[in-house]
DNA sequence: ACTTGATTCAAACATGCGTTTGAAACGGTG
DNA sequence: CACCGTTTCAAACGCATGTTTGAATCAAGT
């Protein structure tokens, strides 16, 4: 009886007053912050102002309208904040802080409704079908830019396996905010979140701290490694 | 008609036969792979082999029975991953890799199951009432100790907050691996992981890349830094 | 053996869920 | 206006869930 296929790909009328986008929206808000099975169909379609059959009328069941609206808030978030672009000749180190402030940026950004990226962090924790297409499309272009910068700053001294490893090392400092933000919250005083945790410093402090890992600054204590027999170098301190 | 407070507090008979722990280890396993809502009491019960009466016999409801399966998964955590100890003198640099070493072996350790930390994973991405509980009993101390070899290894150069933001760095690395596991393994070639992402090797990268950062050890690249203007140093290549 | 309280069990209950249905309302087109 | 495909709607269906119930079973205590 339904003719539900019809419009899968037409790009709509007005773009807003368009019934699948609402849902779509209002789904991936209630997925957020609920999860796929606490959010119901009900609230999504009220929420959304539609009628209860809607969602089964223009998606065919829950699941479907839950892949479909990881993709929309994937595509929403892509064009909300784009990848950093450089002008040939760019030092590594500019790259750097600037690709790590991006992601900051894209993860933690309260200029942006955080419910998109909230979505996309479930299925990163928790992956379902509409996880690997996300990896495809959003995480690997980032990551490969992300090793690209890496392999300019270490010079050609580090394996690709190393690279990667180096990746990891940066994205993990920056995802610890956004996944176990509240748990980071508890762990740190209030008023100093306020004053060192804002996207900027974090950006700073994540890139001081690589380089420093990779030689290309100075370290954070200010002093310097005096290289020792690499086993232990005990420090005079009791 | 029930009594079924009057054992919360008694240590149980056997400890392994009892109804009580056998639910809790069940609820534990279906809460940590399912999630709060989708994980059903009937299964749960099934598979603690009791009757689906049990858990409102011995817990009220579902949601305090989730409580509580939290707690004693934690408890079981700590008991089976004791935190290193060391004698006095030992060098930080020593005491940072077996603290990198025993968080990665806890959070990834392949002889240990894996639910447990699955479970608390869930509390910290969305925390509910047991996760304050969590943060204070289980990884705040954790979380001090990292900080005091930091600051041993940065011998006062660095402030409390510079400690503690250096710290969640280090942490940062290691939960990668645990929260984004699926994701890093579409990231990086399999083989690469067998070879490379071991928990010995990640904890010696983890570890190296961090002493670095800190000037405590010679950078991963090998080539040290040079120390010019602040600003950028180009390198040659293109 | 009888009593008493704690535990177990099968069955039922109430509720909220995703989904279906069939008719009503809409919007062009002849 | 009459037609027809599309969209909306209120109501209901079937089902799985958390929870309750009341009787059956068990374990001591006297």
């Amino acid at each position: 009886m339904a003719t539900a296929d019809a419009h899968k790909q037409l790009p709509a009328a007005s773009e807003a007053d368009d019934p699948r986008v609402r849902i779509l929206s209002a789904a991936g808000q209630e997925f957020a912050e609920k999860g796929y099975e606490a959010a119901t169909v009900r609230d999504i379609c009220t929420a959304a102002g539609v009628n209860g059959a809607a969602v089964n009328y223009y998606f065919g069941d829950k699941q479907r309208l839950y892949i479909e609206s990881v993709k929309h808030a994937h595509r929403e978030r892509v064009r909300q904040v784009p990848p950093p672009d450089w002008l040939p000749g760019t030092p590594p180190e500019t790259k750097l802080r600037d690709f790590v402030g991006n992601m900051i940026e894209r993860m933690l950004g309260f200029d942006q409704p955080p419910w998109q990226v909230r979505l996309m962090l479930r299925e990163i924790l928790h992956p379902t079908d509409a996880c690997r297409e996300l990896v495809e499309d959003y995480i690997r272009p980032h990551f490969t830019m992300l090793v690209d910068i890496l392999d300019e700053l270490a010079a050609g001294s580090l394996s690709p396996a190393e690279l990667r490893r180096v990746g990891l090392s940066v994205v993990g400092q920056c995802f610890l905010y956004r996944a176990a933000g509240d748990v980071v919250g508890m762990l740190i005083p209030a008023a100093e979140i306020d004053r060192l945790h804002t996207p900027e410093q974090l950006a700073d402090h994540v890139t001081a701290f690589s380089l420093g890992a990779l030689g290309r600054a100075a370290p954070l204590t200010g002093h310097q490694f005096r290289i020792p027999a690499r086993r232990n170098s005990p420090s005079g301190q009791a």
